[in-house]
DNA sequence: CACGATTTGTGCACGCCTTCACAAGCGAAT
DNA sequence: ATTCGCTTGTGAAGGCGTGCACAAATCGTG
């Protein structure tokens, strides 16, 4: 594999040469980046794969084989230096720049992404919000004043913004990504609950809270069921507390 | 923790017999029901698989398989159903009862998801709000009285909870859970970002806005730099606008 | 009744991801 | 210098999910 690795030190590479990650492996960097933050925060200069996995919640082999995807850094007998790790992520991810993001439709949820800190911790700076809605715009959240969504194209190009949330009812979401897409926008996270058609090239990413919450029930619903059988008091079957993440469970059948 | 569907108009056949579904089907069940009452409020009797897949924004054959996992509906030769389908999938995700939610964490966010209209319309309906600032509690927030997080254990019972939902910043969340757990909440949807430690047997699942961002930010730093690169223009190798939806897009790599 | 058009349901092969298990490598102690 | 314990990085195996391609089934029509 190319495991291409300049020195890192001198931020004089921009992009090394951009390692073929898996599409799976891309969505726990972030989450290992969270964790890694929290262990600098409490002082900690190393960590072993073992410990950075339980503060991740994965799997320690799957957290190793990641990290080596991207040309890992680690010592053996020792573990990962979490400075270098915290870098070596940022960079990849490309967080080592601040990314302006739009946000459409100042609904509900808009107003509370708007006034949310994480996204500023963490390298993204809403620098524009928009709406439809003649009586909203003017109106001002967290310093930002809401503009009419025809400035989009104007603020787009003038902020050099490449994402942008959608915030708006169903009915309106697929008009605004063709008007982010318009504009130049090419990553769309979406928080309508419905489809969006965009073209290649353009990534969009889908946010639904009502189906998290259906996957939910349907475990529940499942539970539920499994309770009121006849295999008894499944009590006994329980493991010792196994303590679990966000991560997916087995979803076992009861035969007939 | 009873289940119980109350059998619903017609169908002799309550519950078969639990299928055994793989959990990426369940993940999907929910937006093909999404695209189901979508259909049925336009006045489709019947679908394709073609056509719902479309619809939902998955392949159609991936689409039949999930369908044919639930001891399918179709008739060759028509289509679907739509009505049936609909109840079917409904059945299966346990979403003929109704379920009440509590919602722990009056923030930013937590107000947002307090007037959210989203969760109602889709048999979820948010039971009790908690917090443990004295200053929140007692707020009113869509005909919902904020109320103090030590009253959980007593709501929960009276309301018949069994899904919680984390709004709370993260340093919180983890007290938050197992005082959630043990108030006989099995099922958590998490929006702090963090890792929960719970017992088995009890579900969580987490949504953190800034990693999709980041996930975001990772393709489109990619993207920029495949532009800056030999290839040239690839403006010549677009395809027609090809339609994609939240799906993921494999992320190749540039060989050289 | 027979035929053709249409669409479902699924066997199969392929590729991705996960997990195990272990050799290689590093540091500390003797 | 050597040994020993610990941890990384990875080869290989297995499981899961996806998508193709086609047989089976159903409806409408003549």
């Amino acid at each position: 594999m190319s495991q291409q690795r300049p020195g890192s030190s001198g931020p004089a590479v921009p992009v090394p040469a951009l390692p073929d990650l898996p599409e799976a492996t891309v969505a726990r960097l972030p989450e290992y980046l969270r964790a890694l933050h929290s262990l600098a925060e409490a002082g900690d200069e190393t960590v072993s794969s073992e410990g950075l996995a339980a503060a991740a919640g994965v799997n320690s082999a799957k957290l190793r084989k990641d990290l080596s995807h991207l040309g890992s850094y680690g010592t053996r007998g020792v573990g990962y230096d979490v400075a270098r790790l915290i870098k070596q992520i940022e960079q990849v991810l490309g967080l080592t720049r601040g990314w302006a993001v739009a946000l459409v439709g100042i609904g509900n949820l808009g107003h509370a992404l708007a006034g949310y800190g994480g996204f500023a911790s963490r390298g993204f700076r809403i620098a524009a919000l928009f709406d439809a809605d003649p009586n909203r715009v003017g109106e001002e959240i967290n310093g930002l004043v809401v503009r009419h969504i025809d400035e989009l194209p104007r603020v787009v190009a003038e902020e050099g913004i490449a994402i942008g949330i959608i915030t708006t009812p169903a009915s309106a979401a697929q008009s605004v990504a063709d008007q982010l897409v318009a504009a130049g926008v090419t990553s769309i996270l979406n928080f309508a609950p419905c489809v969006l058609s965009v073209p290649e090239g353009v990534d969009v990413r889908k946010v639904d809270l009502a189906i998290e919450l259906q996957i939910l029930a349907f475990h529940e619903h499942r539970k539920a069921s499994l309770t009121a059988l006849p295999g008894g008091s499944s009590a006994a079957n329980r493991r010792p507390a196994r303590r679990r993440t966000g991560g997916t469970g087995s979803v076992k059948a009861v035969s007939s």
